[in-house]
DNA sequence: ATATTTAACGTAAACGCTTACGTAAAGCAA
DNA sequence: TTGCTTTACGTAAGCGTTTACGTTAAATAT
């Protein structure tokens, strides 16, 4: 592989001209520019990063940080995989790539011992998901390293955020039942202490109340398909006249549903359901899912170009962004009363 | 951060004592060692991994390549995501880290020119996938650098793959129907150019072969939900005595019995489905789809063990390691001839 | 005892870049 | 013309390691 050194012999002139007229810096002549650069691309010229990094003590690489989830794979969820994808793509214009870490239980109580981050000294780290603790993120922030969150939000404003537009997209999908003329709506929640979750809720609830109408939850520890199942046995016990459930995501909703039919229930005539994310499964289900579609690829962006700005400007300012969700409307939803023959 | 300098002059030794005792070579004494370790661990000191690499000419990063797929975002497709989570625990206890780049339309025809491989110089690289050209593979051999396959494999010998067991795979689901009491088994196949349809299919021909039975087989140009539907229309038509369908993948599979249902068909009583992969969503659909598991996560700490090898001794041999997949009965698959009801 | 091997350590170069600094020439003003 | 600023370039140090080679001292052999 060609070196400056090389093109510098070639011509007769300095590394340190090269090296300026590849960067195009200052301080050469266009002349001399003109030959270097045209030799370079003969010679297939491409500068090593590890030197370039060793010299500005920059890696040019970020690493990408999801948790271990006990049990399953983590990647299998194909939610922070598509987030991933988003962050290649936006990185792919830059100098800087993704390098992907899972987060072990060491890693998360002691994140700076992390070999990861010391070896390969990363300039900068996205953590993906709600389920990593508050401290962790801390105790990363004070060591000074650029930081970005994505599916995940910090109530001290220190740190970039990048979500979706959780209480929007909620409402959304509230008003959505609202208009079918449902009025016995309960939501399905994981746990309230994860951000999203709260937000969601809160959306559900704001358009109700819109229509003085009240919104009971039913909270569980996990948002998965079984936690979805297990959630509608007590919503039904407690809430027998419900009509229509808006769950905080597609997995409980899916569970929801199918306790809902083996409870004897057709969705959606004799009950609406909503779920929030659209991943794959939800168009696939019988009925497909009306849902809340939340753009991962474009988060994975969005949380890269933050990263970015922030390698560039150190003292950037923090923001939230929140970027824009759309209402999916599938089959699991239809008007309220038994509509679903025509009321007349 | 410390560096070996600084340890160097706060025991007063030089770097290369240093250097030798923190790598566990020769040339230092135990009690010099010992010192060293000491205040090595003290201070907290690691190894920069890009000065290292320099002088090396090792960048301890190995890449991790999909393709592209037009339209959807490749890494939704959790089979990868999980392949990749395998990676990257087998190489947790390396030095090496896992970096993810997207193959786009230009890096699969100049693959040497593909600015991540030259920039970053990699040590090696992982092509996960069945829709690599293999011109592109033959290509980036040539150049030399370490190179290993999953999901995907050549003729020419000369690249090591990591696959799995799929025409020991299929043998088990026919086998599994055949028991059964199936008579009239056809199959549904993507290209027939990837290899591990072409295997699959023909472990099924094997097992019905056996029973001097041979197998019809439909051929689909895409391995989608979607072309499995069509596939079905196109089977019941030309083979209306069908009892049971093997499909090559899960995909496929679904797609056959979401078509079969809407022809008013019951699974598994009228027919028999069985996929292969075991994806999230087999255990999902409604029945749940009787299906091989393939260890995704094997198979990528699989092929990151196979490429460390191969780094270690780069004129190690290539093999092709198929690792064993297993049949997991759900409930798409039934006795033939209406046996549901029991057959006496 | 001396000669010879072995081990312990230091010196310094090398990896491939960037950049602070120095020098000389060119440009401009007076 | 002289003096000053700007520009074009070269020199060399430095980033944090590893390692070939040299030196000295210790261990072993004769």
């Amino acid at each position: 592989m060609a070196v400056i050194e090389q093109i510098a012999k070639e011509l007769n002139v300095s590394n340190a001209s090269v090296s300026r007229a590849l960067n195009d810096r200052p301080g050469v002549s266009d002349a001399l520019r003109q030959r270097i650069l045209q030799r370079a691309s003969e010679l297939k010229y491409t500068p090593s990063i590890t030197a370039r990094g060793l010299v500005k003590s920059q890696t040019f690489g970020i690493g990408f940080f999801v948790r271990e989830k006990p049990g399953i794979s983590m990647h299998s969820d194909p939610f922070y995989g598509e987030i991933l994808h988003g962050v290649e793509q936006a990185l792919a214009t830059t100098d800087y790539h993704v390098t992907v870490a899972t987060l072990t239980r060491d890693a998360i109580l002691e994140p700076m011992q992390f070999r990861f981050v010391r070896e390969r000294r990363i300039d900068g780290m996205i953590l993906a998901g709600p389920d990593i603790p508050s401290e962790t993120i801390m105790t990363l922030l004070q060591s000074g390293i650029p930081l970005a969150l994505v599916d995940n939000q910090l109530d001290y404003s220190r740190v970039n955020c990048i979500n979706s537009d959780d209480e929007g997209g909620a409402y959304l999908a509230a008003r959505h039942l609202l208009a079918l003329g449902h009025r016995k709506i309960v939501a399905l929640s994981g746990p309230e202490a994860w951000a999203s979750n709260a937000r969601r809720v809160a959306g559900y609830r704001r358009a109700l109340a819109e229509c003085e109408l009240s919104l009971p939850v039913v909270y569980a520890d996990r948002t998965t398909i079984e936690s979805g199942e297990k959630s509608y046995s007590y919503l039904i016990e407690h809430y027998p006249e419900t009509t229509a459930i808006c769950a905080v995501n597609d997995a409980m909703a899916l569970g929801a549903m199918r306790a809902a039919q083996e409870d004897g229930k057709t969705v959606p005539s004799d009950l609406s359901v909503v779920g929030f994310d659209d991943i794959p499964l939800a168009r696939l289900n019988e009925p497909q899912l009306t849902t809340i579609r939340v753009p991962k690829m474009q988060m994975g962006a969005e949380v890269a170009q933050r990263l970015l700005a922030l390698l560039y400007q150190p003292d950037l300012f923090p923001v939230e962004v929140q970027v824009s969700v759309e209402l999916i409307q599938r089959a699991s939803t239809a008007k309220a009363g038994r509509a679903g023959q025509g009321e007349r």
